[in-house]
DNA sequence: AAGTCGGGGAG
DNA sequence: CTCCCAGACTT
């Protein structure tokens, strides 16, 4: 049994076909545009990617860009290492490929950030070559027809979905298919009141038949999770201009910029002496608020310092920059620096 | 297998 | 608040 028939007929009349990577389509549209869509839902997408086409519209233009430039077209996205992996993965496409796409799983999967599913999304979308996807919209859909126990994070529930995945792709219009699929998930199979009365799969959905559509997918085991506390410094000079930090290449925020941390509690101005040598007076401080991460929460004490005396020599070049308000930098910024800079300006 | 990595939309 | 999104990678 394969839904392929069902769900392509379903497609031709409701499927989507405008979004902005189904135009023009090419390895590189399809790349840029699947790496962006990771663990990000259409909606933010799409103006993100129309900005990054425009600036970088070729693989030649990505590779040649500088860190900076790629962090700075990524600000508010998340993920970062997806931006870096990005540019990596231009380069070695340029230099060891000839600036073209390999076109099978197994070498695409080699390039940094393109994992399994998202390989075979650019196989099966961008060559029109069978390649099995698995998506959180296949994963759902899947986990439904078949009624898949278990959250897919195990192994050996994935698994299973893979065998679903590989099981329905089909030979012919498979680019169709990979993104029938996907709509499905994403309109009428959705997370929270699935259109079951509107379905080409009802009759094929083993959860709707057994009337229990919501206990699938299985739900990720909840955690707590842990809070974290920390003071961010900002620091301006008499050119109304602030200090930012950039980040080292691992970690949180890798490759951004974000204003000095203090540990919570400590004295800022003894802060700013002892470790950026610089002197500073306290002008007030902003209430306190709070980021949350994927797997912590990050409690944020903003405070507004001046700078006492002009830049003495200790500040590095490479890791820091005096950012002017009315003639931004164009850097990747962490997203609670955006959102305080917008509050000072 | 579990942890790391972001930010936002939806309920 | 909770839950999860066109996941990949490290430990």
């Amino acid at each position: 049994m394969t839904i392929a028939p069902r769900l392509l007929e379903w497609f031709d009349r409701n499927g989507r076909k405008n979004l902005p990577w189904q135009q023009d389509i090419s390895p590189y549209r399809v790349w840029v545009s699947e790496i962006m869509l990771q663990q990000t839902q259409v909606q933010t997408v799409i103006p993100y990617y129309h900005r990054f086409m425009q600036a970088l519209p070729t693989v030649q233009d990505l590779a040649a860009a500088s860190e900076d430039a790629v962090m700075h077209l990524w600000t508010g996205l998340g993920y970062y290492s997806r931006a870096r992996n990005l540019r990596r993965s231009a380069q070695i496409i340029c230099s060891e490929f000839g600036g073209e796409f390999p076109n099978d799983v197994e070498r695409l999967s080699e390039l940094p950030g393109v994992g399994r599913s998202t390989a075979g999304a650019i196989v099966s979308i961008a060559f029109q070559r069978r390649a099995a996807i698995l998506d959180g919209n296949v994963k759902r859909v899947l986990a439904r027809v078949h009624a898949v126990d278990g959250y897919p994070g195990v192994t050996s529930v994935a698994r299973e979905l893979w065998e679903r995945a590989e099981q329905h792709t089909p030979e012919v219009r498979v680019a169709d298919y990979t993104q029938a699929i996907m709509d499905l998930g994403a309109t009428l199979c959705s997370r929270t009141k699935p259109a079951c009365g509107i379905c080409p799969l009802v009759d094929d959905c083993q959860a709707h038949e057994l009337g229990t559509i919501a206990q699938f997918p299985g739900k990720k085991p909840p955690k707590v999770l842990p809070v974290k506390r920390t003071q961010m410094l900002m620091i301006g000079n008499s050119a109304q201009e602030l200090l930012l930090e950039k980040r080292p290449p691992t970690g949180i925020w890798s490759g951004l910029w974000i204003f000095p941390q203090a540990d919570a509690g400590a004295d800022p101005i003894a802060y700013c002496s002892d470790q950026l040598g610089i002197e500073v007076e306290l002008l007030e401080r902003w209430r306190e608020y709070r980021h949350t991460f994927s797997h912590y929460h990050l409690d944020i004490e903003p405070v507004r310092l001046r700078l006492k005396h002009a830049p003495p020599t200790v500040m590095e070049p490479e890791r820091h920059l005096w950012y002017n308000l009315r003639a931004p930098a164009a850097v990747g910024l962490a997203a609670p620096v955006a959102k305080l800079l917008e509050k000072l300006a």
